[in-house]
DNA sequence: CGCTGGTTTCAGAAAGTTGTGAAGTTATAG
DNA sequence: CTATAACTTCACAACTTTCTGAAACCAGCG
C-alpha cells in the first residue's frame, strides 16, 4: 500500500485501463477517460485545463466529453467564484448508482419485446420464447431496486 | 393479440428494433441482427441462407456473425443430416442468462480498481472513493448469483 | 475421384466515429 | 463598454469498424 506519494505514472495507467473498461461497458472513449481522470483527483474535481493536460487532449474534446457526462448525471459543473473557469466534479461518491442504472433501458427493452410477441403471435413457440424474455427483464428491473436497497444498508452499517 | 398470422413486416421491424437495443447494450450490430432473426424463428433455428435473406446481407456477413455468437455461447451450430447446409440454433430458451452474465467483466473491473487504489494511495480521498467503488462491484457480483437463483425459482413455480 | 452446393477467408470499399484546429460565443474584469 | 480568458461549435482529417465480392476451401454425392 504505497500511500505516501502518488505515482503519477501508475495513476495514468489506471486511468487508461479503467476508461477502457467503461468503454467496454458502453461509454464513449473520451467521456470515459475524463471521468476516470476525475475519479483519481483527490477532491474529485478538475478544471478543463487540468483534464486536458492529464489526458493530452484539446479543449474541444474536453468540452464534448463533459457535456455528455453532465447530461447523464455523472458530473456537475461548477463555476469557480471570481473566475470564468469551470470545474467539473463527480456528481457524488455514489456515481456507480447512476452508472449501473438501467431503468430506462430495461423499460424500453420490455416494450420492444412486447411488440415482438404481437408480431409473431402470442400462441406460437417464438411468441412464448419472447414473452419469457420479457418476463425476465421485468423481473430484473424489480430486483434491481431491492439490490440497491441492500447495498445502502450494508454500506451504512460499516 | 393477432396470433392467427405473422405479419412479416412487423416481425422485421421488431428484429431491427431489438437488435438496436442489443447494440446499445454492447453487442456488435451484425451478431445482434442475426440473433434477433433466430429469436423470431418459430423453432429458434435458421439456415445461413435464411438468415441472409431475412436480413438482406451476404453469406460472408452471416458467417462472421455466427462465429461470434457461437463463441459467446448464444447459439449452437448443427449440421442438417444429408446436406452440407448448417443450421444455427438459439442455444437455449434461457439465452438471457448468458447475455446478462457479467462475471468476467466484474472480476476484471475489481482488479483494475484495486490497482487504482494502490496508485493514488489507500489513505487518500481518491483512494477511498475508488475502494468504495470496488466494494460496490464486488457486492453486485455476489448479488447477481442470488438474483438468478430467485429467477429460476419464480419461473419454475408457474 | 472430380463436381457441386455450401461455408469461410481476405482484401478492399464504404460508412461511421472521434478528435483537432480555428472561428465563434459568452461572461467577467477593468 | 471594451478587452480578453475561457468555453463551445463546426468542418474536416485520421482512424476504426463493418460489410461486400471474389476466391479458396470443404465435404458429400455420383
Amino acid at each position: 500500500m504505497a500511500d505516501q506519494q502518488r505515482d503519477e505514472e501508475a495513476v495514468d495507467r489506471f486511468v487508461e485501463r479503467f476508461a477502457s473498461e467503461l468503454v467496454e461497458a458502453g461509454m464513449q472513449r473520451m467521456p470515459a477517460r475524463v471521468f476516470a481522470a476525475l475519479l483519481v483527483a483527490d477532491d474529485g474535481a478538475l478544471t478543463s485545463a487540468e483534464v486536458g493536460e492529464r489526458l493530452k487532449v484539446s479543449p474541444a474534446a474536453v468540452s464534448g466529453a463533459v457535456r455528455y457526462l453532465a447530461q447523464v448525471g455523472l458530473i456537475s459543473r461548477e463555476r469557480e467564484p471570481g473566475s470564468r473557469r469551470e470545474r467539473y466534479r463527480l456528481h457524488s461518491d455514489q456515481w456507480y448508482e447512476t452508472f449501473t442504472r438501467r431503468d430506462r433501458f430495461l423499460t424500453r427493452l420490455e416494450s420492444t419485446l412486447a411488440s415482438g410477441v404481437d408480431a409473431v403471435g402470442g400462441g406460437t413457440p417464438a411468441g412464448e420464447r419472447i414473452a419469457e424474455t420479457a418476463d425476465f427483464f421485468a423481473f430484473l428491473q424489480r430486483e434491481w431496486t431491492k439490490t440497491m436497497e441492500r447495498w445502502r444498508a450494508e454500506r451504512s452499517g460499516r
